[in-house]
DNA sequence: GACGCTATCGCCACAAGTTGCGATAGGCTC
DNA sequence: GAGCCTATCGCAACTTGTGGCGATAGCGTC
């Protein structure tokens, strides 16, 4: 479905903020944060709110053109929904991101599928742990 | 060790307002919110102030004492430290949470393990996905 | 029990979002 | 192209926490 048609069916329109969220997501890297997209708009448009610019990314949500993940406990993180779908691994020691392949988290959303016809996200939210390097060492 | 020893060790102090924080976890039923928290402090000591709740839920974390979880976006709930653990599904769509066995977490963090030498805690985060009520069902 | 070091306190400002409200402006109809 | 309906806007208040600062009070030592 292109965006005309999820526009049209969801009684939503283009507005030039829409437009210019949907743009600076697009250009951006990976995983944004609001604030650094707000940023990008607001410096061709400095009239435009924040709260115009988490409305908007709602909603964009919702006609299927960017998802949001959490890396932290705290900052919401924003990409285009064509990107390419990863998990990530956040050690609680050291801070360190791991990057997990689809594969791996397809095959421990089956077992929730399995065990409660769940079917999980697991891309979602980062997995917090404790990474190799900082796993404690038994002492000598 | 024991809460003292931890103290000790630690450098930390047992305050009036730690001691308060403390109780009113470890008489909650289930992952209560600090705002829960500070409410039945402040019932019988209104001065105290919601900072000095947060700063004690993150202190008694530390101390061994309270865990702090996630089951949505935006409130963190804590809980006893010794505590049954389970792990949580959450649905995107009716909002609904369903407890996983620790064991089911086990089995997938021992693929972490395995593949990146990541201790993961899968209780941490709830895990967000489509339960198996709100599944689109293929239209006739 | 008094003394001193400093962890912790109450207070306030700030950060990251969310929400209610009256004003504005998409977009469908004619 | 004008008119109408209402989604969306800018603004401001509110929520859930975090962090700096001077004042207070644990707790180890004497
Ligand atoms: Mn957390
Ligand atoms: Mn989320
Ligand atoms: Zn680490
Ligand atoms: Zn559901």
């Amino acid at each position: 479905m292109s965006l005309q048609d999820a526009l049209r069916s969801s009684g939503k329109r283009m507005t030039v903020q829409r437009r210019l969220v949907l743009d600076a997501v697009r250009q951006a890297r990976h995983h944004v944060t609001a604030e650094e997209i707000a940023k990008r708009v607001r410096a061709k448009h400095p009239q435009i709110d924040a709260s115009t610019v988490y409305r908007n990314l709602q909603a964009l949500e919702e006609l299927g053109e960017v998802i949001h993940t959490h890396l932290d406990d705290r900052i919401t993180r924003w990409h285009r929904a064509d990107s390419h779908p990863h998990g990530h691994l956040v050690c609680r020691v050291c801070g360190g991101e791991t990057e997990v392949r689809p594969i791996a988290l397809a095959s421990m959303a089956k077992r929730l599928h399995d065990e409660h016809g769940f079917d999980a996200d697991l891309a979602h939210s980062a997995i917090v742990g404790i990474c190799r390097q900082c796993r404690v060492v038994p002492s000598s």
